[in-house]
DNA sequence: CCGCTTCGTACAATCGATTGAATTTCGTTG
DNA sequence: CAACGAAATTCAATCGATTGTACGAAGCGG
């Protein structure tokens, strides 16, 4: 500020990089530095071929000496356009905590890199479980965001659904049911249960346990995969419900594991995190690994490779899912309309399985 | 549209929820409906006193039943507010690829809490490493954030260094470092290099080993106070670099302990997440925890206690740094300054070190 | 019954960029 | 040389909410 007081640093006035004494902060002010009107600078910026390619480089060469750039609030407002995207995690069932789930930590962080790739801005919420089941118009009403992707349904299935039958823009990773409104993108759960069990079953276990909370519908699905294919088999399936995702996660699950009159011999497991846990318990307990107990995970984070064993589990494909998302979104946006998507999930045999 | 129609559905006019049927978008809209002016209507949803009681709570209802929400856009240009924190992960050094670290997403999640709890919406950006130094300033300048939140300075200290001499709402998580200039909240990395190495070498390490990339000021302060503790003690320290989170990171440790020459007994891990790879490998090789080699981690990750063995580990605070960033930040915005904060990390001692 | 304050509401300017329409400029051509 | 058309630019309306000011209606004491 100091309206430029003078200085004389004869480096400056040398190389044509004057500093700039009037501060540029609206298209205006650009605009009479540059003696032509707001709109032919907006043309200018815009990169619009209605402007000579002389004033425009001028325009451009000006904005960027003087570090302007436009303000978003007011292009935004005129355009009818934010540039941004919404993304949300519905905590749901899940008691007032913070996002943890590493699955979707790393969903968002794919899904940051392909709306950054898409030119989009990302805004985050969380969705807070008080009971409230306005969390999701609060962002597609708000006209901050374009479109909206909700990460993992959880028990919000029929909010959501009430949202998309007037709001297009919304896609959402999760399970996808009969009659459902909105657009879904996701693993086929019920499938990877399935493989799940199957291999257990195929590796020799008898006696299965399917070890995960099952209100959210994406793990019910999981569930039930495995129950079918337990049934299949003739074999029972026990199963014990333990949090997904937070500090009683580890105690629940020891508790679970020990408790006398449960037998088992293979665990499908809700998820890789709870995998991981159940592994270690095991250990504690002096259960070997596979060979007294066999155990599947779910997910195939990176981390499933880095367990000791390794852990044998069911791949779930985020970039892919990532991608298809915000493509899918994108064309919503545009007005399309897309159908839902469940993506087989495979089967990555490592160490925590016989075979 | 299609003007209403003269739809006489008799549900409806029984139950009182009368279905609208002009659309109300605007303001304006809004308070042709209930008979009044724009402005009112504005006040009345924002619930200030200037407007009568009664006509405020009718509006509020009006408002309510239309599902009317005001557009943020014209809101906050107009308002000269955003109420949108800006966050961004610089990948800095690290090759093209996706926000990946769980310390930083967990980070991440834990702003995300406090940022909502303030009743701040998040905006997420990674900053590409294309070698443009502008990353910073296309946030901060563009008019759409009250302020920004950058997580780890990896290697672009200048850069940062350069915007927050103009923009003042800016706070960086990191290591604090001599003569800078941007508030930076972080943990003291040398203090909790030292620590971790001064463990090493009370249980019994006589050959120390670094393993990780120092590229980025955090895990080079971390090294210098490992090698302090070790020179202090008159040891060695081995440098080994490996890349921090990507998928090159696995057999890089792989490579790097297998190599012949190179002796040790005690690893000092730039994070939790090398210490999970490391052991894995060590565990392949068929050198055991924390018998023949100790491992120090660092984060404490929740993931930390889960191992096999169970990670000794430096733990950071990452809810308090969270929560101090958000307040800085908040103190910045009001136009405060705030100094920079460096919390004292902690030993956690597990399993992987023998005492 | 009048002038005064208090309260509630309406009016209009404003935030800053965008964009369709109007206008100016300039080179061509009959 | 006038008339025309294309190119470049300006003008002015617009997006939708906010807010200072002005105005009108009650309420009050004297």
């Amino acid at each position: 500020m100091a309206a430029g007081s003078g200085k004389s640093n004869g480096e400056d006035s040398g190389t044509d990089t004057s500093v700039p004494q009037v501060e540029v902060r609206t298209l205006a002010d650009l605009a009479r530095v540059a003696g032509v009107s707001a709109g032919t600078v907006s043309r200018a910026l815009a990169g619009k071929s209605l402007v000579n390619t002389e004033t425009r480089e001028r325009i451009q060469a000006l904005a960027r000496q003087y570090g302007f750039r436009p303000n978003q609030m007011a292009s935004k407002l005129r355009s009818r356009r934010t540039g941004v995207i919404g993304v949300v995690i519905p905590l749901g069932h899940e008691k007032r905590q913070s996002i943890s789930d590493p699955f979707f930590l790393t969903l968002l962080g794919q899904l940051a890199d392909q709306l950054t790739e898409s030119g989009y801005d990302l805004m985050l919420s969380r969705a807070i479980p008080d009971g409230t089941t306005d969390w999701l118009e609060r962002i597609t009403g708000s006209g901050m965001v374009d479109g909206v992707l909700v990460i993992g349904q959880s028990d919000q299935s029929e909010i959501i659904d009430r949202v998309a039958a007037h709001y297009r823009p919304l896609v959402v990773w999760g399970n996808h049911r009969e009659g459902q409104v909105h657009c879904v993108v996701g693993t086929d759960n019920e499938h990877g249960g399935r493989l799940s069990a199957e291999h257990l079953i195929a590796s020799g276990a008898r006696r299965l346990a399917f070890l995960g909370d099952t209100t959210g519908i994406e793990i019910a699905m999981r569930r039930r995969g495995a129950a079918a294919a337990a049934q299949d088999a003739g074999l029972p399936l026990t199963h014990i419900p333990v949090a997904l995702a937070n500090a009683e996660m580890g105690p629940q699950i020891k508790a679970a594991l020990a408790m006398p009159d449960l037998d088992y011999d293979g665990i499908v497991c809700a998820s890789d995190l709870i995998a991981m846990s159940a592994l270690r318990v095991l250990y504690e307990t002096g259960r070997a690994v596979p060979d007294d107990t066999q155990i599947v995970g779910f997910d195939d984070l990176p981390l499933a490779a880095q367990t000791m064993p390794p852990l044998t589990t069911i791949r779930q494909e985020i970039g892919d899912g990532a991608r298809v998302m915000v493509e899918k979104l994108k064309s919503r946006i545009e007005g399309e309309d897309t159908s839902s998507l469940a993506m087989a999930p495979t089967l990555i045999v490592r160490r925590t399985t016989l075979r």
